[in-house]
DNA sequence: ATTCTAAAACGAAATCATTTCCATTTAGGA
DNA sequence: TCCTAAATGGAAATGATTTCGTTTTAGAAT
């Protein structure tokens, strides 16, 4: 039982289920960055009973209180993953392993600028999403 | 009948039907940034018979051929709209109106080469999209 | 203008990710 | 240990999108 993922939990206000800590492993561990069927799939044999909605629900409730990061990919399905940075960020997801890495910075002011400079609007979201192969899967020659 | 919506039908490689002519009609005129389900509403009148999947096939194989756009929208609903523009670029979308406006540049160039410094990873595609109000919108106090 | 054929459109039904409902179970403070 | 709000199960509902087999039509060929 991680005792940081406890922690983030019980700082979000949520009550640290065993099912909640599994998920949470599986996304800070192996399955970086996953769609719910496909971690509900990967607990099944943990839990003698898991339900789907069960899964839903709490990525959604970790996504919503910042525990965990959505992301809608190209295909439309979402996928939810862990990711400990508070700050402002965009991600770097390989297409082939599913590795995330963060982008610190986005540029998003300077299209800011431009925005206001042209239509004299305001930009209030923005969504950036960076897809690719990462250095790990290239050497390998995985371009899946 | 607009000739350029025939022509660019033609160049791709697609047959003028009235329907699919109504439909780039409405993306490049009032409703120029409509989910499926939208359109078909509007466009219901129009003709004695109409279905909903020769709307979602129609705006599918025009996004593919390039004579409209795709997005996902935050709410995870897919909208299309006619933009001419046949360079890369992004899209600023307005939340109340609708109104989309092109963005030419996107700083793409400098999140690839942070990528690739980063992780050796390469970049192969991105989602940008900006949402906020517009200028008009803004103005008006149209903060819906 | 008429014929012909591949493309387009129909609409009912299927699909499939996601959500709802409500009865049951459980975490964790009292 | 008890208690209650929160979490879960599972079946069924939802709702956007797609499929299927049939009918219609655009537009090239005659």
């Amino acid at each position: 039982m991680d005792q940081r993922h406890v922690q983030a939990l019980k700082q979000a206000g949520m009550k640290a289920t065993p099912k909640r800590l599994a998920i949470l492993d599986m996304l800070d561990g192996e399955s970086s960055f996953a769609s719910p069927e496909e971690l509900w799939k990967r607990l099944r044999d943990r839990f003698e009973r898991l339900g789907l909605p069960t899964v839903y629900r709490n990525l959604e409730e970790l996504a919503a209180s910042g525990v965990i990061t959505k992301v809608i990919h190209p295909n439309r399905q979402l996928y939810y993953f862990f990711c400990g940075n508070r700050e402002h960020h965009h991600h770097f997801v390989c297409l082939n392993c599913r590795k995330v890495e963060d982008i610190p910075s986005c540029g998003i002011e300077a299209l800011e600028r431009e925005v206001s400079g042209k239509t004299g609007g305001k930009v209030l979201s923005h969504i950036l999403q960076l897809n690719g192969l990462c250095g790990g899967c290239l050497e390998k020659g995985e371009n899946k």
